[in-house]
DNA sequence: CATTACGTTGACGTTAACGTAATATCTGTT
DNA sequence: AACAGATATTACGTTAACGTCAACGTAATG
């Protein structure tokens, strides 16, 4: 079964504009097909799609996404373009496991601050419902 | 004992340019004294600059971040900007655990592709020192 | 005292990732 | 036929986070 997907379909499931997603196009993320003038995107440009906003979400940029594509596409013949390619999946996942770090790191500071928060809080007004009387 | 900080020493602690500093500074997430016109920067400006790179390497604008020392330099005294402060950081908290999310999803799709790219490596040459003969 | 190193304040430049018109085409509906 | 709705293509505008001069002050050093 073969599915397409217009431009607002997209738009719509993962919750961009359709702006965004021509700029993607422009950047070489997606290559939907046309229909006279209008793109059809397959299934691999929804798991596209999909792989580059979470790419995004944890700070890499469209050029270094599009790199990744890239070199997956390229990466089936080769040997030296396989070994590229696992190189840059491991620097990658180096800086992902630093994020991991600082992310840790950060999550607890908020519960810290947060339980002191809730306990300056208690100290004001200890826990009725009749307000500070 | 008071510890002080050049412009240079912190930005060569932390690797960024006394521009980037500076930057912060004007941002509002730094307060330097000065020494005639000289920045001294005290060990709160220190641990401000830790939290707030942290948080940009986390995807945090420069903005966020200065909101929330804003709120948590203010959250001494009234009730209200007590929970003012515990909302942000309820909210800043499920952000982070969403990215947790993202960040593991990708980090397994990582592995899943290194698998790959190891398997095809092998098949096209078996482990030797000799080269493809 | 001239050089070197480090610091300052403007202020304009740059890049990424879209936003925002403006204008045009095509398709189906009233 | 007129109009709405979805799509398209330029193409200029915007924001954040600094980079990159320029022009200058100050302090230690050979």
């Amino acid at each position: 079964m073969i599915t397409v997907y217009t431009i607002t379909d997209l738009a719509k499931e993962f919750g961009v504009t359709t702006r965004a997603i021509r700029h993607y196009e422009d950047e070489g993320l997606l290559n939907p097909q046309r229909e006279g003038t209008n793109r059809l995107f397959s299934n691999r440009d929804r798991v596209r799609l999909k792989l580059a906003l979470r790419g995004k979400r944890l700070g890499f940029s469209l050029a270094e996404i599009r790199e990744l594509f890239d070199l997956y596409d390229h990466a089936h013949d080769e040997r030296a373009q396989l070994e590229a390619l696992l190189a840059k999946l491991e620097r990658h996942r180096s800086e992902l496991e630093q994020r991991r770090e600082d992310l840790n790191v950060m999550l607890s500071e908020i519960s810290f601050f947060e339980t002191q928060c809730r306990k300056q809080l208690s100290a004001k007004a200890p826990p009725s419902q009749l307000g500070t009387k």
